[in-house]
DNA sequence: GTAGGGTTAG
C-alpha cells in the first residue's frame, strides 16, 4: 500500500508563511532594494491589498523617502481602512509634506472612514511652526468633539504641536496641560520643551523642580533650554549633575559651546564623548566651519567620512550654512562633491543651502547654477538667488530675477524685499530703491519690518541723502534697533557729515554702550574733518567707560589656508605684493575717472 | 509618542 501524504522534512514552512514572516519587520525596513523586492514578491502572492501588508509598504516606503512609491501602493487599495489612511498620513508628515498629509485626512473623512486616536497623533506631527496654529486649534477641536483626549497619547501630541507654534501655542499647551486629569513623564516633558522654546527658562525650570519623576529626556530638554539661552556656566553645572547622560546630552553641551564660539571647550568634550553620531559630527564640524578654522573643519569632515558615517539633510544643510558665514568656500565645494560622488538626491532646502553658501562665498556662477537646477524652487531658493546677486552689486540682475520669479506665480515676502532693497542700495539704485519700498506693502501686502528701514537707511545714506534718512528713522512706526543708528553713522562717515554723526552716536549710545566700533567711527569721522580736539576728546571718552577696539578682520581662503588682514597690518608674507597691487588698482580706477559714492 | 545638528534677512 502507497501513502498518499506528502513527505515533508521537519522544520518546512510554505512559501507563503515564509512571506508573511519577512513582512512582519517590512515597516522598519530602510533599504530600499530589499523593499523593492519583497514589493514583488507580495504582488506575486497577491498580498499587495491586504489591510496588514499595504500600510506596512506604505511605512517602509516613505522610511526610504519614496513618497511617490508609497503613494502609489495607496492608490491601487480600492477601499483603504483607518489603518491605511493612517499609514499615508504618517507617510506624508515623515516627508514633511504637511499640506498632502491633511489631504490624506479629508480624503479619508469624504470617504466615510472614521478616524482614531492614531489619526491625529500622526496628523498633529505634521503641524509645527507658527502658521500651524489655527490648524492645531482646529484638530484640537475635533478631538474634543471625538472625545479621544481619554487616549493619553493624543493630549501628548496636542501639547507638543501647540509647543511649536510660538508663545500663543505654548500659552494655549499650558491650558491643556493643567486641565489634564492623568499625566505621564511625556506631558510633562513636551510642556518643559514648549516653555524651553519660548524661552521661558524660569518657568521651564520650575515645572522640572515639581515633576514628579523625571527621565533622560527630561533632562536633556532642560540642558538644551540652557544652552538655547546662551547661559553656558548653567549649562555646564547642570550637565555635570545629570544622573545619566547618553549622546543627545553630550551633543547638546558641545553644540552649546560651539554656538558660543568656545571651540576649545566644544573641543575638549567632543574629544572626552564615549559615544559620537552622525548629530555629534555635523555639530563639530559646523562649529569650526561657522566660525572659519577651514583646517579643523576640513580635517573633522574627512574624519567623519572615513568614519563611515552617511551624511544626511541636516548635515549638508548645517555645515553649508556654516560655511555660508565664514566663507568657507573650499570646505563647501567638497561637501558638494561628495554628495555628487554618492548621487546623493537633493531635497528643495538642501539645494537651497548649497545656493547660499555659492552665492555667500562669491562664486555666483555655481549659485546661478545649482538655483537654475533646483526642479522644484520655493520661495527661499528665490530669495538666496536674490539676496547672492544683491550683496554682490548685481542690483539689475537681481531686479530680473525677482520679475521672473513673479512671472512662475511666487509671491514675494518679507525676505524677498530685504534683497531687493539691499540690491538696490548696493547698486546705487535710489530711485528704484525707494519705488520697491513703497510698493511692497501697496501691492503685495508685506508690512515693512525693521530691517527693511535698514535698507532704506543704506539706500539713502549711500546716496548722500542723510537728512532723509535721518527723518526716516526718526518717523518710522518701529523702533530703530543699533543696526539702523549704526547704517546711518556709517553713511554719516563716507559723506564727512560732522554734526549728524554726533548726534546719531548719541543714540547709540543710549541703546548700546559697549560697542567699541561706533566709538571709533565717530572718532575716525571728527579726525577726516580735521577735528582733533574731538577725537581727542572721544579718546578718553573711550577709555573712561573701558571700550577698546579690537580692529576689524578680513579673510579669505585660498587653496585651504586661511589669510587674514587687517588694516595698515603688514603681517602677511605678501605683503609688500599686496600693497603694490592696491596701489595699482587704485590708479586703474583713477584713470577710469571712478569716484566712490560721496567723494 | 517626548530630547541633540537643519536653507533665505545689516
Amino acid at each position: 500500500m502507497q501513502m498518499c501524504v506528502p513527505v515533508r522534512k521537519p522544520g518546512w514552512v510554505s512559501p507563503r508563511k515564509l512571506l508573511e514572516q519577512k513582512l512582519t519587520h517590512l515597516h522598519k525596513c530602510a533599504n530600499i532594494l530589499h523593499i523593492k523586492q519583497l514589493h514583488a514578491q507580495i504582488i506575486r502572492a497577491n498580498l499587495h491589498l491586504d489591510p496588514f501588508v499595504a500600510p506596512k509598504l506604505i511605512a517602509a516606503f516613505s522610511l526610504c523617502r519614496q513618497i511617490a512609491l508609497a503613494v502609489n501602493v495607496f492608490d491601487q487599495i480600492p477601499e483603504p481602512n483607518v489603518h491605511v489612511f493612517n499609514a499615508m498620513i504618517r507617510a506624508h508628515t515623515q516627508n514633511s509634506q504637511g499640506p498632502q498629509a491633511f489631504a490624506a485626512f479629508f480624503n479619508m473623512q469624504s470617504n466615510g472612514v472614521s478616524p482614531d486616536n492614531y489619526t491625529y497623533s500622526f496628523l498633529l506631527k505634521a503641524c509645527s511652526g507658527k502658521a500651524w496654529l489655527s490648524v492645531v486649534q482646529m484638530v484640537h477641536t475635533h478631538i474634543e468633539k471625538c472625545g479621544f483626549c481619554s487616549d493619553i497619547f493624543v493630549p501628548n501630541a496636542l501639547i507638543d504641536s501647540y509647543s511649536k507654534c510660538g508663545p500663543v501655542g505654548v500659552f494655549a499647551a499650558k491650558k491643556l496641560f493643567l486641565a489634564m486629569g492623568v499625566r505621564d513623564v511625556v506631558s510633562w516633558n513636551s510642556m518643559v520643551g514648549g516653555l524651553v522654546k519660548v524661552g521661558e527658562l524660569g518657568e521651564a525650570r520650575q515645572l522640572f523642580d515639581e515633576m514628579p519623576e523625571r527621565d533622560l529626556v527630561t533632562w536633556n530638554t532642560m540642558l538644551d533650554g540652557y544652552v538655547k539661552a546662551g547661559q553656558m556656566s548653567e549649562a555646564f553645572e547642570f550637565f555635570q549633575r545629570m544622573p545619566e547622560r547618553n549622546v543627545v546630552s553630550w551633543s547638546t553641551i558641545v553644540s552649546g559651546y560651539s554656538r558660543a564660539g568656545d571651540m576649545d571647550m566644544a573641543r575638549i568634550l567632543f574629544d572626552k564623548m564615549p559615544v559620537k553620531n552622525l548629530v555629534t559630527w555635523t555639530i563639530i564640524v559646523s562649529g569650526y566651519a561657522a566660525k572659519g578654522i577651514a583646517n579643523e573643519a576640513n580635517s573633522l569632515y574627512d574624519q567623519m567620512e572615513d568614519a563611515g558615517l552617511k551624511f544626511d539633510d541636516g548635515t549638508i544643510i548645517s555645515v553649508l550654512a556654516a560655511c555660508a558665514e565664514s566663507g568657507l568656500l573650499g570646505l563647501g565645494e567638497k561637501v558638494h562633491a561628495s554628495m555628487d560622488r554618492i548621487r546623493y538626491r537633493c531635497c528643495t532646502p538642501v539645494s537651497n543651502a548649497l545656493v547660499d553658501m555659492y552665492a555667500k562665498c562669491g562664486s555666483l556662477d555655481k549659485a546661478y547654477k545649482v538655483f537654475n537646477g533646483i526642479g522644484n524652487k520655493d520661495l527661499v531658493s528665490w530669495n538666496a538667488m536674490i539676496h547672492g546677486l544683491a550683496i554682490h552689486g548685481h542690483g539689475e540682475k537681481a531686479l530680473w530675477l525677482f520679475g521672473r520669479m513673479k512671472k512662475e506665480s511666487f509671491s514675494p515676502d518679507a525676505v524677498t524685499f530685504v534683497g531687493i532693497l539691499c540690491g538696490c542700495a548696493h547698486a546705487g539704485f535710489v530711485k528704484e530703491g525707494l519705488y520697491y519700498f513703497h510698493s511692497m506693502e501697496r501691492d503685495y501686502g508685506v508690512v515693512p519690518q525693521v530691517e527693511h528701514y535698514g535698507c532704506v537707511v543704506d539706500l539713502l545714506g549711500r546716496g548722500g541723502r542723510l537728512e532723509e534718512a535721518f527723518r526716516l528713522v526718526n518717523s518710522m512706526p518701529v523702533e530703530p534697533n543699533p543696526v539702523i543708528w549704526s547704517t546711518l553713522l556709517g553713511a554719516c562717515r563716507v559723506h564727512n557729515a560732522v554734526d549728524l554723526a554726533a548726534e546719531v552716536l548719541d543714540h547709540l549710545a543710549k541703546l548700546e554702550s559697549s560697542d567699541p566700533g561706533n566709538f571709533s567711527m565717530l572718532s575716525n569721522i571728527y579726525a577726516a574733518a580735521g577735528d582733533w580736539e574731538s577725537v581727542a576728546t572721544m579718546r578718553v571718552r573711550m577709555r573712561s567707560t573701558g571700550i577698546q577696539k579690537a580692529s576689524g578682520a578680513s579673510s579669505i581662503e585660498v587653496n585651504d589656508e586661511v589669510h587674514e588682514f587687517k588694516v595698515f597690518h603688514k603681517s602677511h608674507p605678501q605683503s609688500d605684493k599686496i600693497y603694490q597691487t592696491i596701489g595699482k588698482l587704485n590708479q586703474d580706477l583713477k584713470r577710469v575717472e571712478y569716484v566712490p559714492i560721496g567723494h
